[in-house]
Order: structure tokens, then C-alpha cells, then sequence
DNA sequence: TTGTATGCGTTATCAG
DNA sequence: CTGATAACGCATACAA
């Protein structure tokens, strides 16, 4: 690999010419700076970012780390950052959470070794005190997606999971079910509390009662199983909410294999908007979640940070509700 | 941030001597080095990884660039590469290849210009040409998942597609179909077209004839297009061969619209066994794709590769038939 | 067993 | 406009 001195010999100036024509900072006449391209592409120069990091203490780069690679909502998610920070000049680096609180700090905190300009974090359980102390303790900026931390409200990219739970089942309600159950996320998941207690209070709202719920873990198959377990327990429902779309697909196939018709029978309610939604059979109804404008608003605040702007609390993003064909207006009790 | 010269007067000595208990590396005296880990302790010291590298030019990373986000199946890349790598003290960096030869490219550069130690690439469209040169030419080893490149055989790791495809089709024909049409993958796609002629060359085996191709871009939509177009063009055919399980699925969605029911009045088989094959209705046949077994051998070859080891080509990898409800045996000529 | 000096490839501060 | 030279933070050969 070619570097700066080799440049400078060829082209017969100093290292700190070179490198002023590198940044253009500073005047160079036109002519060596001529000289100095010619060398650089004759011997395919590049900086070294290592040193130029070193140097510069400034890396160009933005570390993002998700809590763990599954699903179309992650992959949106990755790709719009990704995006989203390479027209702002950085590079995205990506690393996984591995699901665990733990691992998602010791991924940031590799992240930072690594001198990355700032880090993103997308995560699902890592409690709000952890998150606060990373933020206050952290040399660089942290921005995290999916959780609200006290006194860093401008760091935090935030989905209005609650309310967005109520939206789906005054959904179902307006069709005329007041028998839902509900297969919910993880327990120890904030948001995944937040969707079952926006579920619940609607319920209660409405002076509905609950009947039934069952913890998952977001995979299709524990929305199956759990949905085994709803029937066996033998409540009557002719609804149920699933605090995702996988879930929602998994409960599917379970009442399909005992026999029972969605929506004729019973509806189905999912959330997030997984892109199979529309092709299932039946299609989907769900809640469309804005992760691309998410993940664009949290690489922003970012920059912003970055500049030393001073940034403010962005408003919590909001669900809108996708109607297909899992739910359906009651037709008769159950 | 606390450098190792903070830990140096904080502890009363070299720096030498503390870069040496920091990598084991020379005779320490036991009390000497207590204090040194004392004084790292007490500051919080972590060693900059930018400098660290920069001096031994070697950066404990391997770069991965994917060629997009998308689907099941990269997730499970992602997740394996990541792990594996962890496992061998190295950390992964991952880059969106941008579905374009060219922007894969660009991720390669940057991670190269990030002093990655290895690069591994998996993508769907870069020409072999265009492989073969940046092996030549990269300073660090590259490997590719998913495209053999002459000349640099063990450095490839790829699926036996044609096989894969071969057994699917016959699997069709043991179930009496002799009428398959097929929604192929991308037309520019070397994978894609293997896929195609294992199809092919199954059928002329067996005297078959070709009834209906059409190209879809792996995505679910593209799939129901085909499958819609296939219909329109009112040609007969009892089976279908999906070149993935996302147009698979969109295949069936369309049939259903279309009040053909699956498999009863037409078979449909998928590749690369989606997660959630098992839950859709009808549940999904499907190719198995050993991606796990492939990310695990990518990263394996690319430290052999570093340790100065000799590699050998590894053998092509193979799938299995994931045999469900979606392929069933011809009951009525259609 | 420990310290000194030098280098890794850049940037940046001064002089000239 | 250009060239020395000192950082940046760490590793390492060589002395002591």
C-alpha cells in the first residue's frame, strides 16, 4: 500500500502539501497540486482512515446496533440507516445486539473503541437506567430508537406503542367483537407492555372483559403455540390481537389446524406490518409502524448532535392502521 | 479519554510496560503488574483501537458486505457471520451492498479503507470478472459467498444450485405433475439461472415439456405478477416451481384470488426455506439452504486465510427437500 | 524485569 | 505558497 511519503517523493513536495491538496485546505499552487494527483493516481493512493482517524480524532463513521438480525422490520431498518448516513457522508457500521441487554453494551462499546462518531441503538429490553447511564458515561453520542430515557428525550426516536395498541383494538371493536384475546409480547419488553396495556385499557374503556392472554416472543411459533393454549384453555373469543405479525401468522395456522376460519370465525389482528402481510391467505390486517422514518430521524439527530447543533425532542411516531382481510365484522358469538 | 500515558504516571512506570501487561506480552513482575491493572481500573482506561491497529496494522475486524437487507435469509447470514466471528476474537462489520455491483463495490472499499482484515462478500450479481479482479488486487483477502471465481476456488463458498433445483423438480415429477410451470429469479443472476436450468434440464430428462416461464426479482410482489401473467396466458400446468419462498408465496396468493386452491388443484414448491414456510396455509415445500453451515465457512476460510494457513476449496454445499402441504400428488389432469 | 526510542500514516502548527 | 516538525496512542526492538 502506498502512502503519503511515497506520494510525496514522486511528486517531489512535503507531506504537508500532499495532504493540503488531499483536504483542500490551505492555497496550493496549481501546478504541484497537479503533480500531486498525478502521483496519487499513478501509485493508487489512499489515506490511511486509521491514521487519518488518529490524527483527526474523527472517523466518519456512525455505528448502529440492532438487537438482534431477524426480521423484514430489522431490515428496513438497517437499509434506510445505512442509506440515510451515507448521504450524510458517514459510514454505517452495523453490529449485532445478540438479544441480550449485555451484549448489546458490549457491542456498543466496540462500536466506540472503535471510534465511531456516534452510535445508534435499536433494542428491545435494555432498561431506561442502563440506557442513561451509557449516555451520560459515553464519549460519544448515543441515539436510541425504541425506548424513552429521562432527561435525553432528544435522543430518544420514540413509536407511540400504546396508543397505536389502542387504535387496533377499538379496530376490532368497531367490528363488533367483545371477546378478544390477545397474544402479547415478551414481559419484561417495555414496549411490549406498552402495546398490552394500551390492549387492556381499551378493553376497559369499553367495559370489555379480558379473556385471555398469552406472552410470546414476537417468532411465529410462539404466536402458534400460545394460540394452541388459548384454545386449549376453552375461552370464547371471536378476536384476537397479536402484538406482532409474526405471532399474528403463527396463531393463524393454529386455528387453521383446528379448524377453525379467519376471520369467518375468528379475526386476527397483527402489528407492525411485516411486507408478507398482503399475501397471506387471508391477508393481514395490522399496524404499519414508520420504522424507515425512524431510523432516517434518528440518524439526523445524529448529524445534528454531531455539528453541535442543539436538537430537540422529536414528537413520537405514530401507527397507522392497514385493514385486510383477518378481520372481519362479527358475525355471531362464539 | 484516558490514554496509556495517564496509566503510566498513574501507576509509576512505561509506557512499554504497560503495553506488555495489556498483551501478555514479555515478564512482568507480579506487583508491578497489579498496579498497572490498578491504575487502568481506577481511570477507566480502554486501549484506542485506531492507534493500536495503526501500529500493528492489524485491525481484529472482518468486514461483511451483503448484497441487500432483505429477507429471512440474510438475517440468518448476518446472525451466523457475526457469531462466528465473535467466536475468533474478531469483530464483524457489516455493510449494505445497495443491490447493485457497483454501490457492493463501494462497501468493499470503505471496509478495505476501514483496514478490515478480511472481506467477505455475499452477492447476488457481481460478474466473476469483476471478482476475480478484486481478489487480485484487494490487500486483503476477500471471500465470496455465492459466486465461484476461477482461479480462486477455496476462497468461494457457494450452494449447488443446479442440484438443489434438480431434486425440487423431481420431487414434483415423483408426485405425477408433468405440467410444472416455473417463476424463475432475475434473468442477469447467475444463481438464478442455475436454478432455471436444473428446472430445465429435469424436465428434458423426464421428456417433459416447458409450460410457462416467467422472471420475478425474488420479492413476494413479483411473484403474484408472474403468477397472475401465467395464468392470463391460460397454459395448462398442475405444478409450480418458485425459483424462492417469497414469490412462492405470492404465487399462492395469487392462485387463491384467482378460487385455485393449493396443492389440491395445483402443487407449488418453494426455495430456500423461509421461516415461515411451516405456518403459512397450505405450509410451504421448499429447498433448505444450509446458510448457517455457508456464513460459518466463509469466516472459517477467511481466518485460515489470515493465520497464513493453506486452504483448500471446500465442497459445494447441498440442500434438502423440505417436503409440507403445498405439493401434493396429481389428482385430476387440469 | 523494566525503560528508551522509534515507527505506524495522517493532520496541523509554525516558520520560512 | 511550501516545508519541517510535533502530535495522535500504541507496539516493539533494543538497551540497561
Amino acid at each position: 500500500m502506498a502512502t503519503i511519503n511515497d506520494v510525496c517523493k514522486l511528486a517531489g513536495v512535503s507531506k504537508a502539501t500532499v495532504s493540503r491538496v488531499l483536504n483542500n485546505t490551505g492555497q496550493v499552487k496549481k501546478s504541484t497540486a497537479d503533480a500531486v494527483y498525478q502521483a496519487i493516481n499513478t501509485l493508487g493512493y489512499k489515506p490511511n482512515s486509521l491514521a487519518r482517524a488518529l490524527a483527526t480524532n474523527c472517523t466518519n463513521t456512525l455505528g448502529l446496533v440492532v438487537s438482534a438480525f431477524e426480521g423484514a422490520y430489522f431490515s428496513s431498518l438497517m437499509r434506510k440507516a445505512s442509506e440515510t448516513s451515507a448521504n450524510d457522508g458517514k459510514q454505517l457500521l452495523i453490529m449485532d445486539g445478540g438479544h441480550s441487554p449485555q451484549s448489546e453494551e458490549k457491542a456498543i462499546h466496540s462500536l466506540v473503541e472503535r471510534k465511531v462518531d456516534a452510535v445508534i441503538l435499536y433494542t428491545r429490553k435494555m432498561p431506561a437506567e442502563k440506557l442513561k447511564t451509557l449516555m451520560e458515561s459515553l464519549p460519544v453520542p448515543l441515539i436510541v430508537i425504541n425506548q424513552m430515557v429521562e432527561g435525553f428525550e432528544p435522543r430518544c426516536i420514540c413509536f407511540d406503542q400504546y396508543q397505536a395498541a389502542c387504535n387496533a383494538t377499538e379496530f376490532l371493536i368497531a367490528k363488533g367483537h367483545n371477546k378478544i384475546a390477545c397474544i402479547s409480547g415478551p414481559e419484561n419488553s417495555v414496549n411490549s407492555s406498552l402495546r398490552l396495556q394500551g390492549f387492556k385499557d381499551t378493553l376497559a374503556k369499553h367495559h370489555l372483559p379480558l379473556c385471555g392472554i398469552y406472552h410470546g416472543n414476537y417468532y411465529t411459533q410462539s404466536g402458534y403455540h400460545a394460540c394452541q393454549a388459548l384454545l386449549d384453555s376453552n375461552q370464547p373469543f371471536s378476536a384476537l390481537f397479536a402484538a406482532n405479525d409474526s405471532m399474528a401468522m403463527g396463531a393463524i395456522r393454529a386455528l387453521h389446524e383446528a379448524g377453525i376460519n379467519v376471520p369467518e370465525e375468528i379475526s386476527v389482528m397483527g402489528f407492525d406490518n411485516d411486507p408478507a402481510g398482503p399475501f397471506l391467505i387471508p391477508s393481514l390486517s395490522s399496524i404499519m409502524l414508520p420504522v424507515d422514518a425512524m431510523a432516517q430521524t434518528a440518524i439526523e439527530q445524529a448529524m445534528r448532535l454531531l455539528k453541535g447543533d442543539k436538537i430537540s425532542e422529536v414528537d413520537l411516531f405514530s401507527g397507522s392502521l392497514i385493514v385486510r382481510e383477518s378481520v372481519d365484522q362479527l358475525k355471531k358469538p362464539r
